[in-house]
RNA sequence: GCACAGGUGGCCGAGCGGUUAAUGGCAGCAGACUGUAAAUCUGCCGCUCCUUGGAGCUACGGAGGUUCGAAUCCUCCCCUGUGCACCA
């Protein structure tokens, strides 16, 4: 039999960083009876198999799921690959092209490697959907819609929005909560986290649950991390995300690009750095700001900062690979040094010469040749150390090597 | 099915026969400033070609049409929303 530690302790650990926990009462009680019986909690969480790009954002909930595992819980990793055909309601996208079992089971191990740099693969459950969604049938899903009605469904934010501005709202997309309830039927959840924009589909669990005869899961929801630019959501399609597959200078760079209000966020919810010695960094930063003067170089906001995206490049890569990225981010960036191992471009050219702006969008350094064009008016562009920024003339021929900086950004073109 | 209102560049949103790649906002990019940032200021912000100024091409749901000329007018189609739908 497990022991498991005083349900106090679980919670204070299980609690930090967390949004919401409703009902918390319920929770405790939950807890204590698994520590009385010995037998862990079956914590659920759901992925959407389409997206197999996992950025920080998403790592949010499963450090929390991991946290769980620390206390001895058993954690579910269900991989929707029935709801996914649905797609979660986000307002415009359309019905998702049902993606084929291969495609599927790639995305899927994608995803277990991704996540699994957090979560002990050991110790965790991975389930889909589509094994019971999939017999459901029709009937099946009659009698499943029968037990929700459609003004419930419109308690949920997004769609009442919707329908009151007029906008679109497919019927496919009312299904989708419920399908997500009735994996929490089927999985036996004792307790369904996600983020917060999901706090009414994990409710509907708690009442179909109920519909059921089981008791009812408890609904664990974390924050939405804000994207880089501090405000909206980290997402992808906004392009202001930070894939945790990215190569670790990419990361780096990113995270230091953050404000130093966003950077405190980040610490909370992508660290394990304890709630407490956090507060205390923060007021000696504080202290130190308003003396005007950082006398321990250490609390500098900068140097906490590169803490924090050391710490995170480390989780996803090792620690050498975080001292790496350290050491070249302050080369290329801080310092406006070229950096180390540029990436060298081999470019050849069937004419001896060739257009300044076409040598650069060649390289990857612009979007396009106008592109291009207009930075190299900008005086972004450096050849060789020098602003390059009266013409776009062309180059000389024989074998030519030149180091190539688009505002920080550098390579290397090899032209032959 | 009928009626009405809509579909504009990554997003939001003007324009409603001709000063036009299309006002404005957001996002993005570059420069200045800084602690790499953020905030702020400045500039840019469809693509291609030509050597610093031009030229061409592609764009306003889709296909046609009217016009010297259309995002703007007409026809058909597609899509979205609202209303009507029971009492025969």
């Amino acid at each position: 039999m497990q022991a498991f530690l005083p349900v106090d302790e679980q919670l204070a650990y299980l609690q930090k960083g967390v949004a919401e926990i409703l009902p918390l009462p319920a929770l405790r009680e939950r807890l204590e009876q698994s520590r009385a019986s010995g037998k862990p909690l079956r914590i659920k969480a759901g992925f959407d198999p389409t997206a197999p790009d996992l950025h920080l954002g998403h790592t949010v909930l499963i450090r929390k799921l991991k946290h769980f595992q620390d206390m001895g819980h058993t954690v579910v990793f269900l991989i929707g690959d029935f709801t996914g055909l649905i797609g979660d309601p986000t307002g415009r996208s359309a019905t998702r092209k049902p993606l084929s079992r291969e495609e599927l089971d790639k995305n899927a191990a994608t995803y277990k490697a991704q996540v699994f740099k957090i979560l002990d693969a050991e110790k965790t459950e991975v389930r889909y959907n589509s094994e019971w969604l999939d017999k459901l049938g029709f009937e099946g899903i009659i009698r499943l819609a029968a037990k929700y009605t459609v003004s419930q469904m419109l308690e949920r934010e997004d769609f009442h929005q919707r329908f009151n501005a007029e906008q679109p709202i497919s019927l496919h997309e009312l299904l989708y909560p419920l399908a997500q309830g009735y994996d929490s039927v089927a999985l036996h959840a004792d307790v369904e986290m996600g983020g917060t924009d999901q706090k009414f589909n994990l409710l509907v669990g708690r009442e179909l649950q109920r519909h059921y005869g089981q008791p009812s899961q408890i609904v664990l929801t974390m924050p939405i991390l804000e994207g880089l630019d501090g405000v909206q959501k980290m997402s992808k399609s906004l392009g202001n995300a930070i894939g945790i597959q990215e190569p670790p200078l990419e990361m780096y760079g990113k995270l230091m690009s953050i404000s130093d209000d966003l950077m405190w966020r980040y610490w909370v919810l992508l660290t394990d750095e304890r709630q407490t010695e956090l507060a205390r960094m923060q007021q000696l930063i504080g202290l130190a700001a308003a003396q005007k003067g950082y006398l321990d170089p250490n609390y500098h906001p900068m140097e906490v900062k590169k803490r924090l995206a050391r710490t995170i490049v480390a989780d996803f890569h090792g620690k050498a690979a975080a001292l790496q990225a350290d050491a070249d981010w302050a080369k290329q960036f801080q310092r406006d040094e070229m950096p180390e191992n540029t990436e060298r471009v081999k470019l050849t050219r069937n004419v001896p010469f060739i257009s300044v702006p076409k040598l650069i969008f060649e390289c990857g350094l612009a979007e396009s040749r106008t592109d291009a064009e207009r930075k190299i008016k900008q005086g972004a562009v450096k050849i060789n150390g020098e602003i390059y920024k009266e013409n776009s003339w062309m180059l000389g021929n024989g074998r030519v090597e030149l180091e190539i900086r688009v505002g920080k950004r550098a390579k290397i073109a090899v032209i032959e």
